[in-house]
DNA sequence: TGTACATCAGTGAACGCGCGTTCACTGATGTAC
DNA sequence: TGTACATCAGTGAACGCGCGTTCACTGATGTAC
């Protein structure tokens, strides 16, 4: 082990990193310093030589979680040829989005936790609502409303289908949203 | 204090019912026996007289939560004068369901706990989901698809109202939700 | 370039705390006679 | 109806556990000369 201050910057990354998967995965609660350290192939002392406390932890884990998973779909619309709407269905309303939150949108994922946090979460989560809903407006003839809308039905949709035990109605959430939404 | 088997009776009955409102505002992991039995006026030792482990307790306050949140909103359609789609869309996604979590929809407030949840608990929220997309069913005449889009549009809607820090974009969410449905 | 020393990332034991669960106990309830 | 006894809802102390946080220590890093 080295103790450079690269070696620093690179542990943070990796703390940092991996508590972003797993607040989408498991929630804020479900994230513990000593479990997340021991992912990061370190011991749980060394966690306040990063973070003033859990809850800066938490905070850092929120937004990284927030750029990551806005990052990953503006590049999985890049690679299908620009940014369409049908293009973005597809991707948000996914099986395989559903089936891996840690990797997925964590304004859905976070959501409710967000509801009941903290105030600093909630700012968090709303900065990147809004950014999201422009990406979304400009798909729909800069129709604000209507986009807000449709945010919600991506968001409700992959929740209920997260939340639901039979597979059959779970891809028929999804389908539903997307022809709602691509109809309209 | 008595302990008549009515007692035992209305004991179980205060303490599901603080569980049902309880989970709805603070989530899964946010009941804890101690307090839980202490907001029922009793001492932590007797909750196993009542349940065999917190599992249970979670499970029957999950079937309560959503039970009471469907007959609550059943009963106020009824009083507005029968049950039409514009009714539901004013009460349910009202600012006062926003701001009453532990009183309101259980299937949205319950969502992403029972997606990282128990099979149990997702058979609990998948048999309630079922009927209140019936009921929205009956509303849009007999669209099924419509009505999954519709409840995925709703939740969504009002879990982002509770996430968001701006009281503005609040209320721009529940009013953008409720116009995309009653124009639809 | 080589040496002495301060810094500080990471270690692992220890802390106090609240949790879920167990248990010996209590006294009112309700049944058997 | 009255008495003796079993039941069991509720009490409160105790348990082991994992948590967030603290701390003395270590040894590699990086700087001053």
């Amino acid at each position: 082990m080295g103790h450079s201050q690269a070696d620093k910057a690179e542990s943070h990354e990796r703390i940092v990193g991996i508590a972003a998967r797993r607040i989408r995965e498991a929630g804020v609660g479900g994230i513990s310093i000593p479990e997340l350290m021991a992912a990061a192939g370190l011991t749980h002392g060394g966690f306040y030589r990063h973070f003033a406390s859990r809850e800066q932890l938490i905070a850092e884990a929120l937004e990284r979680a927030m750029s990551e998973s806005k990052a990953r779909s503006v590049r999985s619309l890049a690679k299908r040829g620009g940014a369409t709407l049908d293009s973005l269905l597809n991707s948000y309303l996914h099986p395989q989005h559903r089936d891996e939150p840690g990797k997925g949108c964590a304004i859905a994922a976070m959501a409710v936790d967000v509801g009941r946090g903290e105030p600093e979460q909630k700012e968090i989560l709303t900065r990147h609502l809004r950014g999201s809903v422009e990406e979304l407006e400009a798909l729909l003839g800069e129709d604000r409303q209507a986009a807000l809308a449709a945010f919600a039905t991506l968001v409700g949709a992959l929740l209920l289908s997260r939340a639901v035990d039979d597979p059959a109605l779970s891809d028929e959430i999804l389908r539903a949203a997307k022809n709602a939404l691509a109809a309209g």
